[in-house]
DNA sequence: AGAGAGATGAGAATCTTTTGCATTACGAGT
DNA sequence: ACTCGTAATGCAAAAGATTCTCATCTCTCT
């Protein structure tokens, strides 16, 4: 359960944690800015600080919870840590998010790095783009 | 010269734009944020407001004589376009940043995008990582 | 239940970037 | 070179995102 989580994060289990990690699980879409959690939150009749969301999420990235992306925009998206890596493309047009995942990419990185006398700690791939749904704007 | 440049890009010849874009020729890092690109013309006795220095660098991305870039830290870097494309390597110590360029990468790149029915516009890879400069701070 | 460390919410503060507006500087045409 | 209309500039105010301050609350441990 999600105590045990924020417990084994070094955090005390407290009402706006809990409430922040479940929406996070349950959230579509995935990918959400700290602005996206806290109205969620107020919509759904809880009682939050924007602040106290900022400042969780900053933590639970942290502690290896949550991912934190900075896709074009000015704004920060997060979303929860499934364990496995990915990168992704996002549409210009409707802001529809996908997420893909490629052997010999993340391979090639690693050999970069290398190449140039890094150590790689992480690194973002995103591909921008104009996906092909058919709801999506800007398709003349 | 320059002024070939700003003429070609639409743009009047002005004072203000031939500085900055003098500046980022000359630049040294490469890699440079519009506050860094108004502190170095003050510097220099230019006169100059930093409203223009960011209307300046947007003009000059949408006409294609400089690329943007969003690396992690809140805000904005830009760089002289030198026709060829590019991705970058930063030390998350130092902020150091190197250039790279993998056919490999691009080519998986466009293939990932067809294959998830995007038509691919831009792409950003950044890899984050320590550097071995001596000089590095943060080296046990 | 009680104490103490840690967390919260509200608002102020900060930081980056954009915008409104009065003034100034290009540059096409004379 | 001179004039004029338009585009560009600088300043200050505004906006948007995120962080900080601090008085008040709430976990957690005993
Ligand atoms: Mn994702
Ligand atoms: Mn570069
Ligand atoms: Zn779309
Ligand atoms: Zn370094």
């Amino acid at each position: 359960m999600d105590n045990q989580e924020i417990r084994k994060a070094g955090l005390k289990v407290t009402l706006p944690r809990v409430k922040i990690l479940e929406l996070l699980e349950a959230s579509v879409p995935r990918h959400v800015s700290a602005e996206d959690v806290y109205k969620m939150l107020l919509e759904k009749g809880e009682e939050i600080g924007l602040a106290t969301v900022y400042r969780v999420l900053t933590q639970f990235e942290t502690a290896g919870l949550v991912t934190r992306h900075n896709f074009e925009g000015g704004h920060a998206v997060f979303e929860l840590d499934r364990g496995e890596h990915h990168d992704h493309i996002v549409c210009v047009l409707c802001g529809k998010v996908e997420e893909f995942m490629d052997a010999t990419i993340e391979e090639r990185q690693k050999e970069i790095a290398a190449e140039h006398g890094f150590e790689m700690e992480d690194h973002s791939l995103i591909i921008y783009g104009r996906c092909s749904n058919p709801s999506c704007p800007g398709r003349e």
